[in-house]
RNA sequence: UGGGGCAUCGUCAAGCGGUAAGACACCAGAUUUUGGUUCUGGCAUCCGGAGGUUCGAAUCCUUCUGCCCCAGCCA
């Protein structure tokens, strides 16, 4: 082992190493590998989620770690459901993350070498060419409790196996008429050992390999020889593979492999408050409860980084949430933390007005603008200042202003002072009530001693609010997130029930803000805070008359607790 | 009732025979031109239950219970 990654290794965790890396560093130990090799192995047949981040952070990160390598490889056995769609929007969702494949890799270019170890194992009598219908395999097949019975045509000789599989190659059969099979026990208390398919026959192009084959390997006979041929070290996949791994080694040791990878599970990620499969992500989108793969609400990739998600919270998140073989589900509450992490070291802050209250300074000029300068990032020494407009009319945040405001209440009031954001102090003298009685609009005095927001007197203001100039503002489109489902586990329905019934109803709201002009700089994708309210970032839908912002996530509030 | 897994704080998660790390959440306080950030302190006498081995067990043994995965020519 090099210096350096031993030294990574030292600094990075004195104190615990999860199951998988504790495997890795004893092999390393013992001499059994020199260096690792991994590879994440996504079928392109949808997009990924978060719960595959976990697992391409896991085995690039484990690459990076050990000074190793880690491919990309696309499980693509299976033409029926696949698609360059997918293999274009995978191979951008992991560069998005921060990491770069040492090969891009396909299942699908070593079917020449799968057919001819399919052929060895015919030869060697461990294989048959099988005629079953489905129903005649699956009755076949046994229980749980009780063994399967042998297919009529497991003792074909070597010679006809032979001849059937090369006509099967060669389309002379329809689909499902005949397969491959492996030879291994019908009585196996496994039943996945119970003469697993190796072939198929579909009659259907292939996204890579066109119309040259009409026989496609499963995954079980794929996965474990791809691993070989990539001389994959550690093949780390998900628990519910944990049953085949006695059938992966099954063909690696009947084919005669001889540097054989490890195949180690690890639990799934599940989060809070959505839902992760495939399938009931493809409902949202298909029955449009969601406006596609990347609406923000989404947990894929896609939509987390259209709601504003940096690629480097999602890999702490990944660190954080560990790696173990219990069924788990992590709080979304994590999530957040991560992305307010990062991005209130990064982020700049801006003003902006979600439900506006207007606010008059009486004793202030009619026809002045100011220019305040404001700090862009307050966590960031270096960061750069800029000019915000104050007029004599301003919005304020309705819920700044309370009329008869509890004890705790340190915003603004009747005869109340606080302080504007980089402004002034200002003090609040008069309601103005439209006829319904509803307030109008604030009747403030400012004191021009406090400019900047300030004073040198040592007079102590409380409060500090947000505001922006209402003659020169920027009128815009906010998309406020919130979870697609408000119950932690969107499955705990009554019997009969669906999933469906406990979707948030307001898990998107359109509404109209205000905010400071300086908004229009920003690119699109870029995160940036409103102060005190949350962070957002510039959504795709943007035009340059028409700024669409999507919230990512709120600041805390401890307040909002305070006040219940 | 078959095979394969898993059970440690509200949620994740260390621990591998020597007397319960850490993170998120939560609570209390300090600082603060974001009721944000930051900082300080608190938060499992107990490790699914019951037995046993041992000077000593979350860690070993027995047994029970609960949860997850497996009967696609999906991955």
């Amino acid at each position: 082992m090099s210096e350096e990654i031993s030294e990574i290794k030292n600094s990075e965790e004195k104190s615990s190493v999860n199951f998988i890396r504790a495997v890795i560093d004893a092999d390393l130990e013992s001499g059994k590998h020199k260096e690792i090799q991994t590879r994440f192995p996504p079928e392109p047949n949808g997009y990924l989620h978060i719960g595959h981040a976990k697992s391409i952070c896991l085995n690039f990160g484990l690459a990076k770690i050990y000074g190793g390598k880690c491919n990309l490889r696309f499980d693509d056995t299976n033409p029926e459901k696949e698609d360059v769609e997918y293999v274009d929007s995978i191979q951008d969702d992991i560069r998005w993350l921060g990491f770069k494949p040492d090969k891009v890799l396909y299942a699908s270019s070593y079917f020449d070498q799968l057919y001819e170890w399919a052929v060895e194992l015919i030869k060697k009598g461990k294989a048959f060419v099988c005629q079953q219908t489905l129903e005649e395999m699956r009755r076949d097949r046994g229980t749980a409790t009780g063994a399967g019975k042998e297919s009529p045509w497991r003792n074909r000789s070597v010679e006809e196996n032979l001849e059937l599989f090369e006509r099967m190659k060669n389309g002379e059969f329809n689909e499902g008429e005949y397969m491959l099979r492996a030879k291994i026990d019908m009585a196996h208390p496994n039943v996945l050992l119970r003469d697993p398919v190796m072939y198929r026959i579909r009659k259907v192009n292939h996204h890579r390999t066109g119309s040259k084959w009409c026989i496609y390997p499963t995954y079980d006979f794929t996965h474990g020889q791809s691993d070989a041929i990539e001389g994959i070290t550690h093949s780390i996949c998900t628990l519910e593979f944990e049953a085949h791994r006695p059938l992966y080694e099954w063909f690696l040791d009947a084919i005669g492999i001889e540097k054989k990878p490890q195949q180690i599970e690890f639990a799934r990620l599940n989060l809070t408050n959505t839902v992760m499969s495939k399938r009931f992500l493809k409902k949202l989108v298909d029955e449009k409860y969601v406006s596609g793969w990347d609406d923000p609400r989404m947990p894929t990739i896609a939509g987390i980084r259209r709601r504003g998600y940096t690629p480097e919270s999602i890999r702490d998140f990944a660190e954080r949430v560990g790696v173990a073989k219990r069924n788990s589900t992590v709080s979304l509450a994590l999530l957040e933390h991560c992305v307010r992490e990062d991005l209130n070291k990064k982020a700049e802050r801006f003003m902006g007005v979600f439900e506006p209250l207007k606010v008059v300074i009486t004793n202030y000029p009619d026809d002045l603008t100011e220019q305040f300068e404001a700090v862009n990032n307050p966590e960031d020494e270096n960061s750069a200042k800029r000019l915000v407009s104050f007029s004599k009319e301003l919005y304020i945040e309705r819920k700044d202003f309370m009329e008869e405001p509890p004890a705790k209440f340190h915003r603004l009031a009747p005869g109340k002072e606080v302080r504007l954001r980089s402004a002034y102090y200002i003090t609040c003298t008069e309601v103005i009530k439209n006829e319904d009685g509803s307030i109008k609009e604030l009747h403030c005095t400012y004191d021009p001693a406090t400019k900047g927001g300030w004073s040198s007197d040592g007079r102590k203001v409380k409060g500090t609010i947000h505001w922006v100039n209402a003659r020169n503002c920027l009128k815009i489109e906010a998309r406020i997130y919130e979870n697609l489902f408000e119950m932690e586990d969107p499955f705990e329905v009554e019997e009969g029930h669906d999933f469906i019934e406990n979707m948030n109803k307001n898990s998107l709201q359109i509404v109209d803000a205000y905010a400071e002009t300086n908004l229009k700089n920003l690119e699109i994708g870029k995160q940036f805070q409103f102060e005190r309210v949350g962070y957002f970032c510039i959504d795709k839908d943007s035009t340059p008359d028409h700024i669409v912002v999507n919230r990512i996530v709120t600041l805390k509030d401890s307040f909002e607790k305070t006040l219940k």
